[in-house]
DNA sequence: TGTACATCAGTGAACGCGCGTTCACTGATGTAC
DNA sequence: TGTACATCAGTGAACGCGCGTTCACTGATGTAC
């Protein structure tokens, strides 16, 4: 039990409300799952977060750069859920690379805020180099989990490691953006997308003569 | 040379505006493509089209009926192109195909607000029915030219139609959200998107031993 | 250990603004006879 | 062909509301000595 900056709920703060930042970021995807990103106020988050409307200016130039810093924190996350999954090729880079492409789905599924913050909120890469950056390292992940493939295939069948990378990012995040999503924009197929993505990946080996060598 | 009803610019219009409709689709069109699906509102939409702001409720419950009838529109206009890219499968199913997947492309890069409304507005297919139909009519092509291309398969050997339809929907799609989208949310990728769809296709299409007989 | 001071991170009142929406109205159009 | 009338599709004024933003302020915290 902790006496000074009780942060539990129901909990008396003071003056300063010690960890604005993080609840600010809370409030926002709270609001973005509600109403998508489209529908969240600075004034709203604020409120949510039990603050002054004029506190968040504190932390933020404006409502964009909060939505940015969602965003980024979104792509650490990711990072983070991918990396964990592919877990350095271990036990073999087939079964790796198949917790890869669920992990990149079940962020969609489990994560509908960020997931919507990070690619459908209109954000310009150009107007926040962090947010790109941050992108970058979570592709990072599934660039060298594609290199790692490669290098099982003999040296003359070899295909161009960013071609591929972009390939398998482009149909994860169709599936994901369209059948996968847990958000109400998600279509409705007959069967899990985790099966078909996995499906697709498994075609896409073949025709790259990449098969699981059991 | 028309005396009634001129509707060119700078023509004098009367007290009726004589094509409202289509003057607030045009403006949210232009609204979307500015601030993305986000930054459009009702009375923006009614001063771009020159009337009071309450001229549009004599054609839309709201804001996102209008929305719903932009993303509805650019489903047919989506199906329009994909049919025709397609053309029933002449002069030959693979070369079809292939301007079919570069036609998707295409509508990502021409049309970014239609594409933003239709995709990543966040409308819920529930609450707009028509949405989901056309969505739907416009999938059928795609699901068609690939039912077509399995034909050429032996029997033995036909991968399911939903199954691939929904592989190539997805990788297409993938593909035009992240780096082929006419609007500041595109990724720079070092070659032309409708190069890296289809060397995707071609791999797929290895895996499924569906070459091109040539 | 205490005190003075700088800095930080909030408050709350105020403002202008544009949006959504309603309302009684009115000009324009179409149609019955 | 003309007239009366119903309907349609606009107007414009009005309203309440919440947002974004600024401002002088103040309580809390950290630190130098």
């Amino acid at each position: 039990m902790s006496w000074h900056r009780d942060t539990g709920p129901g909990s008396r703060r003071g003056y300063h409300h010690g960890n604005l930042r993080e609840a600010l970021i809370k409030a926002a995807l709270d609001l973005i799952s509600q109403k998508g990103p489209a529908g969240f106020t600075f004034a709203e988050a604020a409120r949510a977060a039990g603050v002054s409307a004029a506190a968040p200016y504190r932390h933020y130039r404006d409502r964009d750069a909060l939505l940015a810093d969602v965003a980024r924190r979104g792509y650490d996350l990711f990072e983070e859920s991918l990396a964990k999954a592919w877990n350095g090729g271990k036990p073999d880079v087939h079964t790796a690379f198949h917790a890869l492409g669920r992990a990149y789905l079940a962020f969609a599924k489990r994560e509908p805020a960020y997931f919507a913050a990070m690619f459908e909120a209109g954000l310009a890469f150009d107007a926040f180099p962090d947010l790109r950056d941050a992108g970058d390292r979570a592709f990072a992940i599934l660039r060298d989990a594609c290199a790692a493939l490669i290098e099982t295939l003999p040296s003359e069948r070899r295909p161009p490691v960013l071609m591929m990378a972009l390939h398998i990012w482009s149909l994860s995040h169709g599936i994901a953006a369209l059948f996968a999503r847990g958000d109400g924009a998600r279509r409705a197929i007959p069967m899990p997308p985790e099966d078909l993505l996995e499906a697709a990946v498994l075609v896409y080996f073949d025709g790259l003569g990449l098969r699981a060598g059991k």
